[in-house]
DNA sequence: TAGTATGCAGGTTAAATAAGGTTAACGATC
DNA sequence: GATCGTTAACCTTATTTAACCTGCATACTA
């Protein structure tokens, strides 16, 4: 997938910037608007393929930009970005419908994983045979889906958040990884007790995948790991 | 079905900013409305196909105006949603003809489910004869109006909650449902009571489906379940 | 500056716990 | 007296926690 174009719509500027540079740095192609006001009239011209929206911004909110960009165009993925109100239970379902919801503060992995599962999805819907797919790995068969690992012939059930671990590794193969960024993402929290935790999937992996040696999730120290492929 | 027209009357608007965006992100129209006095005039100017009412409302509460609802048409459904304190007598005595209510706080799964399950109870009410097509599940044909599971001659009887657990998982497949949405949505309550039941039943039809390898119930531990369809 | 300590980050393994699966038995209901 | 739904007892497995180990980086010391 060539690298999308991103309408970022985010009032504190300090971290705008920010979020903007790392994007950059990644391929992406930033619109910048720091003006609820103004947002729906950058969308048209822009014409993004995502929207990241803060939600309270100055003029107008972010939902209601949202409904306005939904009537022009009912499947661009939106993201929103909330304070970490009392969303709790509510947020779950949350991730369906082409929108998702980030809370704040977030990383800079976890927003581009979760923009990256939106332009899968809304690619996916656009030609229906989507996600089933397996994914060839080295020698390996992977289907997320089924959470299944195949090896000539062999099939390796994956519980779940081992499938989870390797999808995430493989989306962001020969990458590094923020280890926080995974705790995040998989266990929505980076606090040291789940960071154990980690560690044992990462050498659970190392366990299924060391039949192929071209196949390494490589510690980058004090920082993450990074899933050489061949 | 084609999507419905909800009326939606919420005061807490950061909640109901929230559950409007997802479920207009869906397809649905909303008409949200913040002032319980002036409910049952929206309901008259836009004529919804469904109403989710909120209890504690300014004005005038969720009952009354259901009330009054009921005074003008008897066949819409309301969906009540309730604070978990409020007795449940109160509103269990609300939930006949058409009503049913959800306790705060919710998912927005479960609200979708409920939603989805009023419309479809109302529609069969008003013609008998709809409901009887039969769904196309892997090798199986599924009747979820006269309880059915046939695969190739033989037929199989489900019990009503064998054909609703079905029912819910086919309809939300490929994606994971939460054990505490499958919980509320078919046994009104997730205490950890009926949870072994649910399990009891899914046993039930991962044995009933096992002869089609393609179907799969897959678990998601600490979540809920998958239902993969080839 | 070589050699040595110290401390952190992570790896590995095993044990503990929690979640769910299975089966059978019990009542209720029709 | 079947059928259905629930409960209970017992089993299995995923996930977390804990204990202990390794290797590297930094700092310290002779």
């Amino acid at each position: 997938m060539s690298k999308a174009k991103i309408l970022y719509v985010e009032d504190e500027i300090f971290l705008a910037k920010i979020v903007r540079e790392s994007l950059e740095s990644r391929g992406y192609t930033i619109i910048l608007e720091t003006d609820g006001g103004k947002a729906v009239e950058q969308y048209k011209t822009a014409r993004p393929d995502i929207c990241v929206l803060d939600i309270m911004l100055p003029n107008k909110d972010g939902f209601s930009i949202a409904e306005e960009i939904r009537n022009m165009d009912t499947d661009t993925p939106i993201i929103f970005l909330t304070a970490k109100i009392q969303t709790t239970d509510l947020v779950k379902g949350f991730s369906m419908g082409g929108n998702d919801y980030i809370r704040k503060p977030f990383s800079m992995e976890e927003l581009i994983v979760r923009i990256e599962n939106a332009l899968r999805q809304r690619n996916g819907l656009k030609n229906q045979s989507d996600q089933k797919e397996d994914t060839k790995i080295g020698a390996f068969t992977f289907n997320p889906h089924r959470q299944t690992l195949n090896s000539n012939g062999q099939e390796r059930k994956l519980s779940f958040r081992e499938s989870e671990l390797l999808r995430l590794l493989y989306e962001n193969r020969d990458r590094v990884i923020d280890r926080r960024d995974i705790l995040n993402v998989l266990w929505g929290s980076d606090s040291f007790f789940n960071s154990r935790t980690l560690d044992v999937y990462i050498t659970k992996l190392r366990g299924y995948l060391k039949t192929d040696p071209s196949l390494e999730i490589i510690t980058v120290k004090g920082i993450g790991y990074r899933f050489v492929t061949g």
